[in-house]
This record gives C-alpha cells, sequence and structure tokens, in this order.
DNA sequence: CGGGCCAATCTTGTTCAACAACTTTGGTGA
DNA sequence: TCACCAAAGTTGTTGAACAAGATTGGCCCG
C-alpha cells in the first residue's frame, strides 16, 4: 500500500471516463437542454439502447445522476427526470444561506484564497464587459465555490459543488442570462475586497444579502419556467 | 430476514432494501467493526462470492459506500476501504463548524424543531443515567441532525447525516465512549435551553464550543486508535 | 352498467457467463 | 542491471436469462 507513485500511467488529468460517467454526461445534459422534460420516464431498455450501452451500464449511470438529485428513483417503478421544483429552490439556497456566510465568518482566508476570489471576479467583470453573460454565470459559480474552499473541507466543496448543478439546471433554462448576473458582478467585487480588508462580518452580510437576492431571482425565474412550460407543453 | 407477506404493511417505511442496499449495510458493518481494515483490498469475485452476490450486485453496493466515503475506487485498479485519516477527521469538523452554528444563527427554530431538540436531551440524559453511553452517542448523533433540520433543507440534513456515519466509524473504534459522550450531555441540554429563549447567537457560540471541544476529542481519539492498531497488527 | 378480481404482460432487480481493456507479474535477453 | 515483452489476473462492460413486483385489460359478478 505504500507505493504512491502514480507519475507513470496516464496523467491523472487524461483519465478517461467510464462509459457510465460518460452516459450520464450525456443523460445531465439532456436534461439541461430540455430535451429531457422532467417527469419523462427513464425506461431502461429505451435509453440504454438510444445511449448505446447495457442495461447494467445504464444502471450505474442511474446512480450517479442520483446522488446529484438530477432524476428520481423509485423501487421497482423506474427513473424519472427529476422535477426541479419551488421545494429544491427553496432547499438550495437555505443550504447555501447555511454555508456560505457561516464560512466567511468562521474561518480565516489566507493569500491563496483571496487571489483566487480576486481572479474570479475579474474574470467575471471582463467576461460582463463582453457581453459573455454565461461566462459571468461560470464564474460566479466559481466564485463562490472559492468561498466554500476557505472552510479547508473537501467533502464540503463536493457538496457545495453539487448545489451548483441542480442550480444551474433551474438557471440554463432561462432566456436572460443578464438580468439574472449582472447584479452580482459588483457586489461579489465588494465582498472579495471587505475580506481582504479583513472585514468578515461585514462580508458575511454582504454574502447574506446576495443570496437573499439571488434566491428572489430564482424563484421568480421559477415561477416563469412553470409559466411558459405550461403554454409551451403542445410541442412534441 | 424479509417477512413473508408484507403486501399492505409496507407503508413506505418498511420498503424492504435492495441487494445492493443490504451487502453495502453489510460491508459497512464490517469496516465499522473493524473486521476490515483500512487499505484492505475488495477484490470484486472474492467479495462477492463472501457476501453470495454476484459482481453487479457488490458494484451497486461499492457506489452506495463510495458516496459516503467510506471505500476508494481507483479505476481498473478496484476498490479499498478507505482510511478515516486525520485529514478526515478536519474535514468533516470543519464542515460541520461551517453549518451547524450558523443554522441556529440564521434560522428560527419552531415549535417541533425544539420538541425534536429536548426529546433527544431527555433520551440521551436518561440512556445516561442508565450508563448505555452508546445510545447516548445514537442520541447526541441525532441531536445535531435535529440542528441542521431547523434550516429546512432536506439536501443538508443528507450531508450531514453522511458526515456523522463518517464520524461514528472513527468513534466506534474507540473503547471508552462514556469519555467521548459525557461531557456534552449538559452542553447540549444548555443549546437547547439558549435555543428555547431565543438566544441564536449564545446557543451558535455554546455550539462553536462544542464542536470545537468534540474535534479535539477526536483527533486525539484517531491518534490513540492509531497508535493501538500498529501495536496490535499482529494477531489476526 | 359499474366495480372488483385475476391472469397476461411489461418492467425492474439480480444473476451468470463471457470477452475486452487495463495492470501487474515474471521472465528473457541484451 | 535494466529494459522490454509475454502471461496471468483483475476490472470494465456486455447480453441473455429469470424472478419478483407493477400495470393493464378483460372477465365475472352484482
Amino acid at each position: 500500500m505504500g507505493s504512491e507513485h502514480r507519475g507513470l500511467a496516464g496523467t491523472a488529468l487524461t483519465r478517461t471516463p467510464s462509459a457510465g460517467e460518460t452516459a450520464s454526461a450525456r443523460i445531465r445534459e439532456e436534461i439541461r437542454s430540455g430535451r429531457l422534460l422532467p417527469g419523462t420516464k427513464l425506461a431502461e431498455v429505451e435509453t440504454a439502447a438510444r445511449l448505446g450501452i447495457s442495461r447494467n451500464t445504464l444502471r450505474e449511470a442511474f446512480r450517479l445522476l442520483d446522488t446529484q438529485k438530477l432524476i428520481t428513483h423509485i423501487p421497482n417503478r423506474g427513473v424519472f427526470v427529476r422535477d426541479q421544483t419551488l421545494a429544491d429552490v427553496l432547499d438550495i439556497y437555505r443550504a447555501r444561506l447555511a454555508i456560505e456566510p457561516a464560512i466567511v465568518r468562521t474561518f480565516p482566508a489566507n493569500g491563496k484564497s483571496l487571489r483566487a476570489l480576486d481572479e474570479h471576479v475579474q474574470r467575471a467583470q471582463a467576461a460582463g464587459r463582453g457581453g459573455d453573460w454565461i461566462e459571468v454565470g461560470t464564474q460566479n459559480a466559481g466564485f463562490h465555490s472559492a468561498i466554500v474552499h476557505i472552510a479547508g473541507s473537501p467533502t464540503l466543496d463536493a457538496f457545495h459543488s453539487d448545489l451548483m448543478v441542480r442550480l444551474r439546471l433551474i438557471f440554463d433554462v432561462l432566456s436572460d442570462p443578464e438580468y439574472l448576473h449582472r447584479p452580482y458582478l459588483d457586489q461579489n467585487a465588494e465582498i472579495a475586497a471587505l475580506l481582504r480588508a479583513g472585514n468578515a462580518d461585514a462580508a458575511a452580510a454582504s454574502l447574506t444579502g446576495y443570496l437573499e437576492s439571488s434566491q428572489a431571482l430564482a424563484l421568480s425565474a421559477y415561477a416563469e419556467r412553470s409559466r411558459e412550460g405550461r403554454e409551451d407543453s403542445s410541442d412534441s
């Protein structure tokens, strides 16, 4: 067990994803793009055939999606595309409200953490100037992941990452990412500045404000999506 | 094993666990009891034969154990019993420190939550009087789960539950549960009282104190375990 | 005509055997 | 001694098969 040299075999970064991972990524993308609507049943034989994999491998993919809460598994009944409901939006934001502000209040940010935050802020601002609001959203997610990273808990990082995937699923259906992300360019910069100044409490307060505001936006976004979905439900 | 006729009685509470779940529970128990030591390789054919299940089902069990961080899966190499290292203890307590105090500070506790906390406190005290320190530990875990439950985020509840499983894995190897759990009987009662009095900040502070103290205990417990494990490693 | 029971049918849960792809091992020759 | 290569072992994935639970549709009875 002591031998730890993994440098020789294929550089860890290029490791090939398993068939199950590939399939789960494909299904996730289909859900995100709206090709698979919430509530759709993912019958095993049919789905496996469509993806060109076996039932057993598909089940591995399902398990990955299950831990990310993208599907619902009912024993002996099957697997369904999970509907990210209003309850899920609340679920996600309650968790974020409990975690993110507490971290900046509880754990001191070191130089490396601060630099990571700054980098996300600057990239987001650059993307904003270029009008690339999708990228702004990505950098925004990265900013908040970097905040969680301050706690130094890999498990917590992974948990937060799953939350952001679900959130993205809700946001990505929306038409106007600028409306969603523009307001927070400055606020993230402010949070980073407050942290660098060592004013943790103020940063936590600003973060709480951000999350509550973002939650409100997400809720209205969700309502919007529901309405559109209902009007649009006639086409195949 | 399974009762013959559970048809009507199957009120979702008694739902039969799948073979994969059963197997994962068995392996988890073997890890906890020390029969499977950290670093042990769980070869597929051998383990499947030992548990009397097929390789495919075993793989399902592995996936469950993987999300709980009880095993390590290296592609094309196999599955190994995960060593809960010092880094894991820090990982777990950092996450708990980030989450638990923040919840009592951020979210108001309603009557139902307060009653749930009281119940765990009282059961723990009763068990303490009876000398059942294992049960005290269980109720202590329940108390903290109840705290997390205040946030009203099912995802967060599940995450915290996984943390507690890992923590239990570290504690259960120890010989003296009274030493571990006695100090916190009174402190949990105090936290509950502070919350009922509406003094959220004081409750959060007390909770932080508890976690830091418990972490110190866990770290020394971990050191103890490592030492014993090294001395004891000769007998089968 | 309506409702409940039951059998046929479909789907999921699980197993088994096989093969491909990757790792490790052990030997051979320069 | 060391690099290289073949052999053996393990994991990754597949397809077929069968058991058990869920669904459907029809039949019988009231």
